[in-house]
Parts: C-alpha cells; sequence; structure tokens
DNA sequence: ATGCCTCAGCTCCTGAGA
C-alpha cells in the first residue's frame, strides 16, 4: 500500500500536474492540501477518470483538502471532532483497514501573533483528538503539511531561521508530543539524502539552491511502523512549469 | 527591506503563505 501527500498551493492550478503524477506514481491514497477551492468547484470527475475516489474539505481562497484513494474510502471526518473550526484543514477517513488523517496544519505566521497562538491551540486539539483515534484505529497514518520542522536538519539554514516560524521549540514541542503519541517520523526511518526538504520559497531561486524546509511529514503508528518499507521526498513536480512550492512525500507499507 | 514569488479576489493592489 502506497500513501501520499502533497500540498498543492491551489488545485485549480496544479491539477494536471496531480493527474501527470498519479499517473507516474499510482499511490492508493493521495492527500491533498491548500486546495483554494469551494467543493462545488472539486474536480471529482478528472480524478475519477484516473481511477481514484475523492473526498474533498474545500474552503474559498485558503485551506482546503482532499483524500483520495483507489479503494472506496469510508467513515469520513472533516476536522478535528471537539475542536471547533472555520478553516477545512482535515479529512480523515478509513482506507484498506488503515485510519488516514491528512491535515492542512496552520502556519502561524510569526511567534507572538494570533495566529500562532490559534496555532498552537489547534495543535493542542489534534493531539487530544489523534491520542483517541489511536486507540480505536491503532494502525493509523497521520500526514500533510505540518508547518513545523522537527530540528535543524530540517532547515536550510538553522542559525538564521532561529526561532523564527516553523523552527519554533514551541512548535517543536507539539511535534514532538505527537510523536510522544506513539507515531514515527517515516522519513527519518530510512536514509535519506542530506539536506532532504519538501518546501522551497518560491523566491530568490529557493530550489536551485535548496534553500527549503522539511516540514510536510509523514507519521505512522507503533502498529504500522514494521510495515514501512520506503518513505522518499519527490522533488521532481517542484521542476515543473509553475510547480507548487512542496514537493510531495511518499510512504510504502507492506 | 515589513523585499524577493505565487495565488485568490471586493483583481491592476492587497493579504497570506512559509
Amino acid at each position: 500500500m502506497k500513501l501520499a501527500t502533497w500540498n498543492v498551493n491551489s488545485l485549480t492550478v496544479r491539477l494536471p500536474q496531480v493527474l501527470d503524477w498519479l499517473a507516474s506514481n499510482p499511490v492508493d491514497v493521495l492527500v491533498l492540501q491548500e486546495l483554494k477551492l469551494t467543493d462545488d468547484k472539486f474536480p471529482a470527475q478528472a480524478f475519477a477518470q484516473a481511477g481514484y475516489a475523492a473526498h474533498c474539505f474545500g474552503q474559498k481562497t485558503y485551506n482546503g483538502v482532499a483524500l483520495l484513494s483507489r479503494t472506496p474510502a469510508t467513515e469520513v471526518v472533516r476536522n478535528i471532532p471537539g475542536f471547533a473550526d472555520d478553516m477545512a484543514r482535515v479529512i480523515s477517513a478509513e482506507v484498506s483497514g488503515v485510519r488516514v488523517i491528512g491535515g492542512y496544519f496552520p502556519n502561524g505566521q510569526a511567534p507572538g501573533s494570533d495566529k500562532f497562538e490559534y496555532k498552537m491551540n489547534w495543535l493542542k486539539g489534534l493531539r487530544h483528538w489523534v491520542r483517541a483515534e489511536l486507540v480505536s484505529h491503532p494502525k493509523l497514518v497521520l500526514m500533510g503539511d505540518f508547518n513545523i520542522t522537527f530540528d535543524d536538519a530540517d532547515v536550510w539554514d538553522p542559525v538564521g531561521l532561529k526561532d523564527t516560524i516553523h523552527c519554533t521549540e514551541e512548535e517543536r514541542y507539539h511535534l514532538r508530543a505527537l510523536i510522544s503519541l506513539g507515531l514515527h517520523d517515516a522519513l527519518r526511518l530510512f536514509p535519506q539524502p542530506e539536506k532532504s526538504y519538501s518546501w522551497w520559497d518560491y523566491r530568490d531561486f529557493g530550489f536551485r539552491r535548496n534553500h527549503g524546509l522539511r516540514i510536510d511529514h509523514i507519521l505512522v503508528s507503533n502498529a504500522l511502523k514494521p510495515l514501512v518499507t520506503s518513505c522518499a521526498i519527490d522533488r521532481t513536480p517542484r521542476k515543473n512549469e509553475r510547480p507548487s512550492d512542496h514537493a510531495p512525500v511518499l510512504v510504502e507499507l507492506l
């Protein structure tokens, strides 16, 4: 079973690239973030023609997530039960016996801002929900755009970006707290190239200079960890014309 | 430089992203 996550930064703009990528990478499950479109504009038909059932949780202008799967997804849940949120950030479902959660974590803008406080509250709400989900669904994958780096290895300039957004100790505390629930950073279960990032700034030739961050993650539960056979970031779509600023991340389970 | 690039929208500028 192959699963992947990709922040597409507007599905309207990126749909052809997503379809091309799925043709080359026929994963079983793909979660998408930053659709930036409403449900009525979601291209369900195009995904159906590509062999995918799709569930959308859209929103105008910002946010918006979707879950695509080759076999039908059941028990679809939108956002975090028990955490009131105006923004469309989470979609989860059961696929082939695995609980899949796709998330677009808040950006947070800057430490000390209202948006940062919202990010902290959102992370707490997510954690409490995922803790319960792990009890009822031991085989669980939590993946998406976390907007948090684990440590300096995920940052192209750890000195210059120390304590800036995505790199603060408060954010990393919440990420470690998620891991402590019984989850594992799938990418680091395997050797990776130095400076493996999943996002590069559009400005200043960020991708060409590999000035990036690893903020898109796939976390697998204790029960799934022994089944993980590979995990990788696919940089190739970042070389497209008009690319998303994020690259997809893939994991393979036995 | 509170910028640089990209996207959406109350679209020819602004807010937000990361």
